[in-house]
DNA sequence: GGTTTCATGTAACATGTTACATGATTCT
DNA sequence: AGAATCATGTAACATGTTACATGAAACC
């Protein structure tokens, strides 16, 4: 098991902004990283381990008070965060299931289809609503993230508002032109 | 090992459409599927085995020629594909590596992050290329799709095009937003 | 006092990819 | 003749999720 590739750079990433326990992380790509990056406890504390094995992270002195663990970044680590952040992106294979179904869509009544797109539209309209509170969060409140770091964090909301309006878009032209169908 | 999930799906949904061998399955996946579906054959074979075993498909009797295994779709597969199209479609989790690098790009040079994005929007712009040829290619020639599937099968490639087009401007707003910025 | 949230962790499971092995056929 | 494509398959690896177990602290 290696448990560790991907995970080990989101933790690297989380832990140069602030030391952070296991359960902090988990919380963050919960909340700052919603929709864009997802963490779950059965990766992180291993992985964690592995990180301090491997003396990319170490644990804060003086800070394992009562029952947490509060883990910071190392200068080896911050050398392992630039390289891969260095490091060509590769493109991710993609499986999507709504594609798929649509596809095969002669085999589903026309109601049935409309209905699995309006409940796509739904999600992606909830999606948009989200994205737009935390931008709204991000200029009225200094909150915790700098200046500096805001003008990338509102370009991945931005990311965010431009994906969920074209979803609901397409989910509308597409409903529509099934509509438009006979049969 | 389970090796079946999902990918039994596309399997059944593309014998559906005609009986197939495992390579047809994954030139299938590679060219029609392309950019929302992939297999690859340590997947396609144990599955097809499998399948096989609990009668979701069977061998075309007669066409087991040469060295080719030929599949089609039985009455239980079909009513498998038919339950599986009724069900509701559960949100993937997501882990963008490209949102990961930006919202460490703290630790990149604007430099490197613009040329990043860079990268990234070329991509998508072969991409558009990409879903326009084959929307025309559609639309030409009958091809081999049949005209009620050819209504899914371009709502699929609307897909693929409003998405790269999205993506396309996200990258060249953010760029620009970049650019702006100093240091 | 009971429920929710905080907090850490493991084991089993689910899923998916890559590398390798083999050999026929078709194209140049 | 050699390279590319067709064709099937396995084993090892990589990766990720879910369910379970435990218990403290905070909230109501």
């Amino acid at each position: 098991m290696s448990l560790v590739n991907k995970s080990i750079y989101a933790i690297l990433g989380i832990l140069s902004i602030q030391p952070s326990t296991g359960y902090d992380i988990k919380r963050y790509s919960d909340k700052v990283l919603s929709g864009f990056w997802n963490e779950n406890f059965g990766h992180i504390y291993p992985t964690l381990k592995k990180m301090i094995e491997s003396g990319l992270i170490e644990n804060v002195p003086g800070e394992v008070e009562d029952r947490k663990i509060k883990y910071a970044i190392t200068e080896k680590g911050k050398g392992e965060l630039k390289k891969w952040l260095s490091e060509e992106i590769q493109t991710p294979a993609v499986r999507s299931e709504l594609m798929l179904k649509l596809l095969f869509g002669n085999d589903m009544s026309k109601e049935a289809t409309i209905d699995m797109l309006s409940k796509q539209k739904d999600i992606h309209e909830e999606n948009l609503i989200k994205y737009l509170t935390m931008q709204q969060e991000l200029t009225c409140e200094g909150s915790q993230i700098t200046a500096k770091r805001s003008v990338y964090y509102n370009a991945i909301l931005r990311k965010g508002i431009i994906n969920s309006a074209a979803n609901i878009e397409w989910c509308e032209e597409t409903i529509e032109s099934l509509k438009k169908l006979k049969g």
